[in-house]
DNA sequence: CATAACGTATGAATAATATTCATCAATTTG
DNA sequence: CAAATTGATGAATATTATTCATACGTTATG
């Protein structure tokens, strides 16, 4: 069978004109380079040499087995030198899983720095699974999950790395804007926008509304950012965002935060990974860098 | 060292869904490939199969690996199959090395009936050799020669391929047109156009002129049949050329040939090869066809 | 829920293969 | 023409691959 180290063999004796040559430099004996070419002839039945004194001189088959060694053996070098960076972590491809709206805009700052120091990384980000963050994290559909919901199970790791507060927003001359906060009641009059996620993910429902017993009047969902505060400040409604999105936004719409409750929705985001995965380099790194920046925003707090 | 066996191994385990069953379809039994494929994680220092219970799943650097095993390959069976076809003869490059014009016109009613019945062998023709078509045959550089001038030799064969008359070509009018033969003397007063080639190549020279004692009264050469016969049409000349050739020519112009000397000259094209190549299919082969060729050239005769 | 069936891993034994060593023949070099 | 160099080759040896026997874990089944 036609074998790298025949190829190898093949483009050595050309490089370095004979089969003792070629030999020192493969370290190997010149015996076991013609025993090994030997073979090689026997089974293919065709020379790959011809034997004139004692010089080779290529046949039209040992020309084109050159050819397909230079061609062949740099692919296989180069597979070797990947292997190498995958094992070490240097390159690779994490696809990170999405939950909701915020971790979206939350990854968008992290990804970016992450690429420029891990330039042989590639990020895929989803958004669909067919069972859930956990399950696509657990079932390898993807390495990394942003989700405000962790579920500390063995073999899952979560960390926070991102905290805020959950606020109303509110449009030009709404009657709660300079409200200090509100309570659930102020919203059953309201046309709530929100994106197009089940109920039971919305905080604004699970920990302010649905406690109190209170639906608002309306509830239309909107798939984008900026559409939901176009909306809201033309008055249409009113939405529930991250305070720190909605500052992002002031310049661009008139709109207003305000604190849901006495004490406002404090919402955490998480980055879960498997811990199988802990020791990969590109891994450690993205989640080091994570830390990092919550580091940075609770120290500022 | 990544070898073709590991990508064999991944492939098949791809292809059938666990070592067991890619065991029994590579002849080799389940411990066989577990080592293999162990020893090639450890000596790349990366899993390439994650095992989950008793199943295998691809990591990163697995599914790489079966990229490269897909792509390399099928590059490695085609070399096989290619490097059979050569030892069967099947497949090669014939390089045709030639020494004179008529040879030219030979071959080119030889080759277009050889291509059609050997798809797979490539002709390359070749005109100009350092040391002479011969020493181009001993060294390798081509394959077979057309010559006028075969050279007995061992490790060489020639065999005579195509019989013809050598002679003179005159164009309308011309005062020796309608004689039966020509003496050398005839064409002292003659403007003679010839290929552009040393004299001693030139049989009307060699085997008519020189004997004589005779030079021509100029001597023009011209780099193509076209134009050296629109030359001699136009009464610019004459010139020396086989008989056949100028028979395919007269409907062309109006060109006459005439016998030199009274018995004519008589010229015969040679094939060589080296007699190391003789046992190849489609070297035997061209040398059949012009075999057969001649054979019916003399029937006709 | 026990149990059969199946798949992988592993150490030791064995078979197969590659490599070396010693040597020859042929050719080139000085 | 002697010395040096190169490739080929058979036998000995070393290395490597493969098998065998078996263990361990998972999955399927009655």
């Amino acid at each position: 069978m036609l074998d790298r180290i025949h190829l190898t063999i093949i483009q050595e004796v050309e490089k370095q004109g004979s089969l003792t040559a070629a030999a020192n430099v493969l370290c190997l004996t010149q015996s076991a380079l013609s025993h090994s070419m030997k073979k090689l002839e026997q089974q293919l039945g065709t020379d790959i040499w011809l034997r004139e004194g004692r010089s080779l001189r290529l046949t039209q088959s040992g020309q084109y087995l050159l050819e397909v060694a230079n061609r062949v053996l740099p692919q296989l070098t180069l597979a070797e030198e990947r292997l190498r960076q995958f094992s070490q972590g240097e390159r690779g491809t994490l696809r990170i899983g999405m939950e909701c709206h915020p971790c979206y805009q939350w990854l968008l700052k992290v990804v970016s720095p992450y690429l420029a120091a891990w330039p042989d990384v590639d990020v895929d980000v989803k958004q669909k699974f067919q069972f859930g963050g956990i399950g696509a994290l657990f079932g390898y559909e993807i390495d990394m999950l942003v989700t405000p919901d962790p579920l500390y199970k063995t073999g899952l790791h979560f960390q926070p790395v991102f905290d805020y507060e959950q606020v109303l927003v509110v449009g030009p001359q709404h009657r709660l804007r300079n409200a200090g906060f509100i309570q659930p009641e102020q919203l059953a009059e309201e046309t709530l926008i929100t994106y197009p996620v089940e109920i039971d993910r919305l905080d604004i429902y699970t920990q302010f509304m649905m406690p109190a017993g209170i639906s608002p009047k309306r509830h239309k969902p909107i798939e984008t950012t900026d559409i939901m505060l176009q909306m809201v400040a033309s008055g249409r409604g009113v939405a529930a965002l991250p305070r720190w999105l909605v500052s992002e936004y002031t310049t661009k719409f008139d709109v207003a935060p305000v604190r849901l409750g006495k004490h406002g929705i404090a919402k955490q985001i998480f980055l879960g990974i498997r811990e199988s995965d802990a020791h990969i380099d590109y891994v450690k790194a993205f989640v080091e860098l994570a830390q990092a920046r919550h580091d940075m925003q609770e120290h500022k707090a």
